[in-house]
DNA sequence: TGTGTATATGTCACATATGACATAACTTGC
DNA sequence: GCAAGTTATGTCATATGTGACATATACACA
């Protein structure tokens, strides 16, 4: 969020705190949560790359079209595990997953 | 393994193989592997560094020193998540764990 | 020798993640 | 409109990970 507009924001009377404050979540936890979204959002990306549709991921994982859309989506229920072993089954390397957790999710829109 | 050393055991009639072709792993498999040893050897290096006992790093986890010592070990029965927390837990940054799975595991000696 | 502290190993009841399946909600093209 | 293809959502039995606990091993230092 801009300084301008949380300015702006706390002027017109709102309490504004990041997602982080509004959740209570801890510095660990909210690190956590970011890194298995980025990591969601990496597998959709480099599935699409690849000209996949989530069935024939699964396929290719042993998993199945719902456990994949979850992934995708961020569900509580995926571990980070089966994210990363995606991606690794997707063809990328240990770089490519490092850069992911460094850089973080991509923004959806321009 | 260095070449020459290579060529020498075959030589003498071994079948040298590295340990990916020995165990019959993927790729995939292997990057798998190679990083959850990495995020162990990791959870270890920065656990000492902070002057922890595997039971102290436990409480802080919610967790237990039996299970503190198998994440360090690589025991197959610890999942990604758990190693992950567990450096955010350290104090880790998403650029520590990146630098982690980028490099790999430490070299036990120089 | 023992005594304390740290780590390793094994087991178990319980929690969570999993693939599977069904089905709903979108897209895209006719 | 209506299909066909793709993705989303919900449920469930079972597989896997979990903390707790006991106990073994290791390494100090008296």
């Amino acid at each position: 969020m801009k300084r301008g507009t949380r300015d702006r924001l706390e002027a017109a009377g709102w309490r504004v705190g990041d997602v982080q404050e509004f959740l209570g979540l801890t510095d660990e936890e909210w690190a956590f949560i970011e890194t298995k979204l980025a990591l969601a959002d990496a597998v959709r990306r480099r599935r699409q790359r690849c000209r996949l549709t989530q069935a024939e991921l699964a396929k290719r994982l042993g998993s199945s079209q719902s456990r994949v859309a979850k992934m995708e989506a961020g569900d509580p229920s995926v571990s980070l595990d089966l994210l990363i072993r995606s991606l690794y089954g997707l063809g990328a390397t240990k770089e490519d997953v490092a850069r992911i957790i460094r850089q973080g999710a991509r923004r959806s829109a321009a």
